[in-house]
DNA sequence: GGATGGTTGCGCACACTGTGCGCGGCATGG
DNA sequence: CCATGCCGCGCACAGTGTGCGCAACCATCC
């Protein structure tokens, strides 16, 4: 237990600094995001990061106020991944919301943990990257002619639906990773059971036997595409009785 | 020190028994709602739990497996609360529609911890009231006209958006209550720095302030029967397309 | 030069968490 | 009457977020 220095004596390298980039609020947060994204949100310990970077814990509050704190850079560094597409004409406000929407499910995939946050950090984050993305979002809407308020009306509807969607996914993604089994593995596991427990039911059990063979991320898909276009169709309604 | 009767002495009441219904996962379940209602999801631990059932904390786990379990139960409780009106007349499926959306948006807000933990009971949990409820809901688009495929997406469509939407309402009612300032305060006080934050762009200020004097209430009421009517209105869109 | 003051990393400690283990009392059934 | 099961509990362990104060560094100024 001596080998702990104890006192820095002269032999001991003292330590020619700077060789790491030490520590910052941007290496925080990335290797934050990185420890999330490996051993997911309840694996995140301020003690298990200070010893992914090679630091005590307790160093990191010399940069970050506390944990809740950290997750909102961490979630605003994520919404940060994300573009708006840049409006080209307004007839294309339905491509563009595509994109954003999928890119935006894409990120929440990628990192399932962001919906398990989401719900935590109130609106008193709305960090730049959220700030800025809503703002360039909102110019799709409007470009394609809806007045201000109904811009940003609409705007929150898509976005909740996408989040709603994407953080069940992640759920079941995290679930089914955690499990060390596959996707196709889990359902044709869980298929049998839950057709058993609809038996009085049997026109229940027909959307799981539609999906039995195929890849459940190709049916996840044309599941959130099918909603997406259900909520556009929704909003060019509204557009269209302007 | 020495009060706690290390020896059950013979002038010890020797506890009536039964007094108490003691401990049973129903009575455990609703302490817990009632707790977390009171002091949010962080708030929960099995000791405290316990101790409000003048109990120790260890002894819920006779009756629970874990914590996560007992989520999962709690969470399946609050489905309880709700109700999906039996189908009428196929044209009625909008207005049965919005009732259930309207009726879980209520619950969610009710208990504003549901959203911040729906991300983490992956679809695993499913509890008997999920299972009902959702079987229910399935049949009022059946009804409406939905051939069964559609009905499910179309049904977690519209799931999606009220959850996606509640749950974002609801972790900003938290952050105002544990604030102990009103809503109206809130905004009030977050309104200039808004405003000041899209200075370059004025139109974004105008739906901050066009709700600037009405109670905040009321304005998410409106924006949730705003897209609430336009996920319909897309769903309906689906419908005559056949 | 040397002193000074601010910044950074860290060890320690505290209050708290979820939960496995085993004890001792209780109710029931033979 | 004793035996068997159940139930509540205290103890203990590992792990958490984080406040406090010390020690080492850096840049600045006398």
């Amino acid at each position: 237990m001596q080998d702990k220095q104890a006192i820095p004596s002269v032999w001991t390298r003292p330590k020619k600094k700077k060789e790491q980039p030490a520590l910052s609020v941007e290496h925080i947060v990335a290797e934050a995001i990185g420890l999330l994204d490996e051993e997911g949100i309840e694996q995140l310990s301020m003690r298990k990061l200070g010893a992914r970077m090679n630091a005590g814990a307790t160093s990191l509050y010399r940069h970050v106020a506390n944990k809740d704190e950290l997750i909102e850079l961490v979630v605003d560094e994520v919404y940060g991944e994300l573009t708006v597409p840049k409006v080209t004409t307004p007839e294309r406000w339905r491509e563009n919301a595509t994109e954003v929407a999928g890119s935006l499910r894409a990120m929440m995939l990628r990192h399932p943990w962001v919906g398990t946050v989401l719900g935590q950090v109130g609106l008193k984050s709305l960090g730049p990257n959220l700030a800025r993305l809503s703002g360039e979002f909102m110019a799709v809407f409007q470009a394609a002619g809806f007045p201000v308020l109904d811009a940003d009306k609409v705007m929150n509807t898509l976005i909740s639906y996408v989040i709603g969607m994407a953080t069940s996914e992640a759920a079941w993604l995290q679930l089914v990773t955690r499990s060390g089994k596959t996707e196709a593995e889990w359902v044709a596991e869980l298929l049998p059971r839950a057709i058993e427990a609809a038996a009085d039911r049997a026109d229940l059990a027909e959307p799981l036997l539609a999906s039995s063979g195929v890849d459940p991320a190709v049916v996840r898909d044309d599941n959130f595409a099918y909603g997406l276009e259900t909520v556009l169709d929704g909003c060019a309604a509204r557009l269209a009785r302007l």
